[in-house]
DNA sequence: TGACATCTACGAATAACTTCGTATATTATC
DNA sequence: GATAATATACGAAGTTATTCGTAGATGTCA
């Protein structure tokens, strides 16, 4: 039954469009242009053509009942993180999740509380094999 | 003091010729088209080209005393596995070390010996903040 | 030395990603 | 309804990554 049919890669500029999808919910090209404003410069019809090359990979869904059409994430937040992951783990760690576990946390320090839910995570693991 | 020039960031074919760099220490061309061929089907040119490039990128060094040249690593495996983690971070996990962990570790099953392993580097970190 | 194998250098084709200008359609406003 | 504002669609250029064929240099060995 399950057709886990692989979800897409984005690209950097899809995923740039991708956050703002996931954090602001359903936008236009305008609003996905201002907020993207803050961190690059991009054209608007740069960000309209990236839009629509993303909607004919099924990365988004459109809405085009009104002039200004709405855009929404078409792929799961988490999967696309879960890919990128499974990617790098390929490409730079032969497999090993631990590795890049150990890599990312001695990046950079963290607080109490998200070593916490790390532990916390870690318990789980244990506990169900 | 410290002048931390930024390593480049090697694409993917790159990246899968320094990893066979890492691995066996000082290659060929050979040598590393030969490791590659396991897994994809790169011709022989087109390997030498990427190791050309990469010297020019200073990413590898080259000893040309013999007919056959001699490639090495220029950048360490460790620095170049924090750069992609870094940069996944600013691109899907909006910099938090601790989602992209969290996200790591549901991914995969791990052993019992890695799990300890990872609580031990928690330990560290929670000790000496 | 001469024939053969092996290597590097180089140019160039292909493909993917990103960028934006221009044309055209739609909506709003006076 | 005319004008301005705003939207999409489309074509195309620039960049980078990847690929490989061919030419020429270098080494091997009988």
């Amino acid at each position: 039954m399950s057709s886990e049919s692989t979800p897409p890669r984005p690209t950097d500029a899809e995923l740039a469009i991708l956050r703002v999808l996931w954090d602001r919910g359903a936008s236009t090209v305008r609003d996905v242009h201002e907020a993207l404003e803050s961190t690059q410069s991009t054209g608007y019809t740069t960000v309209l053509k990236l839009m629509q090359i993303m909607h004919a990979k099924g990365l988004v869904t459109r809405d085009d009942a009104n002039k200004a059409h709405v855009y929404r994430p078409a792929v799961e937040e988490e999967a696309i993180q879960r890919n990128l992951i499974e990617s790098l783990l390929d490409r730079a760690f032969q497999g090993s999740a631990e590795q890049l576990v150990l890599r990312a946390l001695s990046i950079k320090p963290s607080t109490p509380e998200e070593l916490a839910a790390i532990r916390a995570l870690l318990d789980k693991l244990e506990d169900t094999p």
